[in-house]
DNA sequence: CCATGCTACATTGCATACATCTACAATGGC
DNA sequence: GCCATTGTAGATGTATGCAATGTAGCATGG
């Protein structure tokens, strides 16, 4: 017998994914797929970034089938895609679990951030429309007055993938919202309303039409969460608890 | 081995996989694979990477499980990580296309590369130590002394992956490989020794440790090479014949 | 003659059942 | 008492069969 339920059940290591958030997801995914094994990558997409379930978690098939009402079959598929997503790892034979960000893939993932959401602006910038810029200023407008902490981190992802989709280029776009749906996780833990000042001059950049003073921006405040992250890392990890 | 040809299997846009070529390919990379799935994946690739399997052709789970001896559940989920791959596409319920690489893929590709491979450069120069230039000095030097053109082709696949590994960076280093990946079909078209003068002139300036050197030489050439394949694609778009 | 709806087929998506592998623990030898 | 070995349980990997969906062809009506 492994049922690790009853009493323990805190968020440890290596638990075992409990349905209880994970139902309302469900139902909240269900009308947006057109087949199961959409549905379970949704939904455990949704549910790793938002942290509902943590880092270190084993995903069993058999468990997630029952979940989901379904066989294992989409399960897997899922699951699979979600590895290359970078958000669960697995062995032959051995099963998948949720990766854990450390220290130096804080790091990295930052970096490439940098590299990649700079050029972004590079390219989108001179390509910008009077109407593009609207559609910004809504989002941007909507998001400022949000109170609530997820909608408002929802409606920033939003406005950066809708200034860097200018540039039509499916597969930048496509790799830096990766890079960003990993650190997403991250941010969650603190911080999340870290420097509401930071979009703001981004903005007027942008609106100015001077690439490099975004940029600028862009990059050090990209530095600076990347190493209050990394602070926080290092705090976790001392405490034991060794968190993401 | 390499046997591009064979009179009779012209090879039409919207074929299903003859399973002739594809044969030696399994053997091949049987033994190198721990699980079945693991055998289609790498045998797949290595089959659309290397023009065995042409662009725009169907690839039926069905006929693929009797090609390789197995049933359709193996294939599907090689199907889907060859999709994540950006190797093949699908939609819900029609199946598997491989996928084609048109002038603007070309652009967006070889623009990626430049700034990635460009960072990785810098980040690998002040880490590279005498053992690691000895090994690239290597790698180089069995390269320039190899005659058949896919044997260097992979050599210098080599040779570059293990410069931008020195910057122990995975993410980095995974980009760089699947851009890579990508545009290796269209290099086999013509040009497989486009200018190997520019090898030697980025390993110099590797040698020299002029980062702006290499990086520059690394983008002129880039763009040399993504004109000549869109030049190329264009002619084949008019001939009719839709190259990938 | 062309457009439209229907029927039959081909193919994918999913469910159930079997085979194989890994992990863990009890047992026996040293 | 400690270590190697082997047996067993649990989970993953694969095979087969059924259901649902998309596509092609033909008949029918305008």
């Amino acid at each position: 017998m492994r049922t690790t339920e009853r009493g323990t059940t805190g968020p440890e290591r290596g638990q075992r994914v409990g349905g209880a958030q994970l139902a309302e997801l469900v139902e909240e995914m269900r009308p947006r797929s057109a087949t199961v094994q959409d549905l379970v990558l949704a939904t455990l997409r949704e549910a790793i970034v938002h942290g509902v379930i943590v880092p270190g978690s084993r995903l069993r098939q058999e468990d997630l089938a029952a979940i989901f009402n379904t066989s294992r079959i989409p399960v897997r598929e899922a699951l699979r895609a979600l590895e290359y997503e970078g958000l669960v790892e697995s062995e032959p034979h051995r099963g998948f679990t949720v990766t854990s960000l450390d220290a130096d893939q804080i790091e990295e993932i930052y970096d490439l951030r940098i590299v990649l959401e700079s050029h972004a602006v590079r390219l989108a910038l001179p390509l910008l429309t009077d109407v593009d810029l609207q559609e910004l200023q809504d989002i941007y407008d909507t998001m400022t007055a949000e109170t609530d902490a997820d909608q408002q981190l929802a409606l920033r992802e939003r406005f950066y993938l809708r200034l860097y989709s200018i540039t039509a280029r499916p597969r930048l776009v496509g790799l830096i919202a990766r890079m960003r749906q990993e650190v997403a996780r991250a941010l969650r833990w603190q911080l999340v309303q870290h420097s509401p000042a930071h979009h703001g001059d981004f903005f007027e950049a942008i609106k100015a039409g001077d690439a490099d003073r975004a940029t600028a921006e862009l990059a050090s405040h990209y530095r600076k969460v990347a190493a209050l992250l990394r602070r926080y890392l290092r705090e976790m990890k001392q405490r034991g608890s060794d968190g993401t």
